[in-house]
DNA sequence: TTGAAAGCGCTACCAG
DNA sequence: CTGGTAGCGCTTTCAA
């Protein structure tokens, strides 16, 4: 059986898969020659040869194993991504995008969604190295990993000391220190090659393509301040939330910067979503909205469930009180009146995370994505 | 090179990744007793030796190589999902119930995006197969494959031929009968072991799980008969795409129940989009609404773009004219009036798809997803 | 330019 | 219950 070329071939015809040992006999060549007709990077391969395999490969309808490719190769052309969720909007946008630039570059893109929790995305991030991918994508994780509490000021700080401590033993680590554990799960990942590419997440030694909340809070501050506003309130998500954060810290930055100071009274600390704005519009009412002539939300969904907050209570979203958002998701103009908001190229950061990706050098790069204030009917000018 | 025992193992210790074969000789077992205990099925191994592999697998954070057990084994613990779009919360709604699904059952996700060429679909689902999955998932292709001009009454007969005819040549089908060497190749993919399942698109002979348009449509138009309305309009999207036909079959068929029947004049053709919703609405407010009570829009998002028509047309949806739509998207409940809508459970549709897909008999079997109406504010009672 | 053959990491069959 | 050992389908030296 060591030495009889009378191969029992029949396995592979029995499972029904052509293999490249069927094609490489069907143009008479050897498999080697096969492999580098169909595969190989140099084209060193008599032309001739070249297209009887191409055409022998073809009669016998022959896909090449992946898998085989993997294990023989070494890596798989494919781009592990991980997403908080994929019906929220938010993700499936940025999804998109990477999947996109990702089939235009001939890789083929594993999603897993990791839910809200960091343990959760360890896990995953664990299991999708397994699958050697050329690149790993971590999106969103719209929540810190520095927990706010216990953090030092200086997250890279943090970072590094737990990178290094993390690969002798990851799992001796305890629930506490995921954020380390994944740190360090990733280095090694790139350290043998791995492209890791972070949208939205900051403070970490990798790629990383972010949005620039912060400058469009800003400039959204401006421009509201520039249409007459001077009452503001603010309708913020927790400590946290970094996003909510930064957007807060933009926001209020443009408003000193238009010489507008925002009363701690009205920022109201909320859940980051429909029903943690509708709940702080409706305190706001409650107590009395007249001293504030318009809200600012951290999310569109949020501003979203204020207005229909605010009418419930009797005031007119756009008349009685202006309400501006932040991400101009598609429902932004389908509201009313149609809210202002700031639009967040979300595809666009998706593409970009598989440019660096598949084009970044050895230093880990960063790149930010621009956005741009939307003014609506939500905010009329005031005169 | 042959009977040399000193094995030059280095190679696997420098290319980084611990293999098997390391994790057996820390544990001082064979390598088949290794992998017994790590991934074999039945539990012949001496519990101390597994727990000695096991604890080897540990000490050196050992992780399987889905590769070369997906070689090894003849197929990928994945499943394959092909969607029209993922920014698209209609599909991303399914791949979250898909991936939510597939996950519990301990198998990856692979996406891939067909845009809405079914050319493409076929392209995908070819690379695809390539990889070997548990299953393939195709969700959405909300246009039919079977083009309202060309194509027999009967589907079946077709898809019977093509499928027969496609395997000899794939490529050498045209792009016509892209259907055709979909169908041939899902059947040979079926043969060689692998699951299809469907989501919402019947007449193929697979797996399918459809949403219960024509039901729910039904139901609606009852319910609205039974709110008072009598002089309806109905928007609808293009003959050939399926879902609309479906819902305009079962809402005129609801109608005719209650004894109301439609005016054809009413019954306007436009894009399944918001912008189409929006034409309609302007075009039919244009030339005078009045005879028209209510307006039935086959898609939420048609309805959202038709209730702002209306109102930029001077009409106050809800009070001069009812709106209704289908899918009951979250934004339903967002704009002004609330919408009255038909709930579809895509997640579950999704989720429904993998538990077909994984306890599946061999038959095809088909499960439909019922829907719900929920009645709001865009259609008060009348009386 | 080509073929033989040595792996890639893992599973599964076959003797013990 | 265990170890040896053929593969799985493909890539990639290494000589020829």
């Amino acid at each position: 059986m060591d030495e009889a070329p009378p191969a029992p071939v029949p396995a592979a015809d029995a499972r029904g898969s052509v293999t490249l040992h069927d094609v490489a006999r069907e143009a008479g060549v050897s498999i080697a020659t096969a492999s580098r007709a169909l595969n190989g990077s140099a084209r060193n391969v008599r032309t001739e040869n070249a297209s009887r395999v191409r055409a022998a490969a073809a009669k016998l309808d022959y896909r090449p194993h992946p898998s085989a490719q993997a294990v023989a190769r070494g890596s798989t052309p494919t781009v592990a991504l991980v997403v908080g969720d994929v019906a929220d909007p938010y993700f499936s946008a940025i999804a998109a995008g990477v999947t996109q630039a990702a089939e235009a570059a001939g890789l083929v893109v594993t999603m897993a969604v990791a839910g809200r929790s960091p343990q959760r995305e360890l896990e995953l991030v664990r299991t999708l190295r397994g699958q050697r991918p050329r690149v790993i994508v971590l999106a969103g994780t719209r929540i810190d990993g520095t927990t706010a509490s216990t953090a030092p000021k200086d997250g890279r700080a943090v970072d590094g000391a737990a990178a290094s401590a993390a690969p002798g033993d990851g799992r001796a680590v305890g629930g506490t220190d995921t954020r380390g554990a994944l740190v360090g799960e990733l280095e090694e990942y790139q350290a043998a090659g791995g492209r890791v590419v972070m949208v939205s997440q900051r403070d970490l030694p990798f790629d990383t393509v972010t949005i620039d909340n912060t400058g469009g809070a800003h400039r959204l501050a401006r421009a509201l301040a520039g249409a007459g506003y001077r009452r503001f309130a603010v309708f913020r998500a927790s400590e946290s939330v970094r996003t909510s954060r930064d957007r807060v810290a933009g926001f209020t930055a443009g408003l000193r910067a238009a010489g507008i100071s925002l009363d701690d009274r009205f920022v109201i600390e909320t859940e980051f979503t429909r029903g943690g704005g509708y709940e702080a519009a409706r305190k706001l009412a409650e107590r009395g909205a007249d001293e504030v002539e318009i809200v600012f939300a951290v999310s569109d969904v949020m501003a979203i469930g204020a207005m229909t907050a605010f009418r419930d209570a009797g005031l007119v979203p756009g008349e009685d009180i202006a309400v501006a958002g932040f991400d101009d998701i598609d429902s932004a103009i389908d509201v009313t009146p149609a809210l202002t908001s700031v639009a967040v190229p979300l595809r666009e950061a998706g593409q970009e995370a598989m440019r660096l990706a598949l084009g970044g050098g050895p230093a880990p790069d960063a790149v930010q994505i621009s956005t741009r204030v939307v003014l609506r009917e939500s905010t009329p000018a005031r005169r």
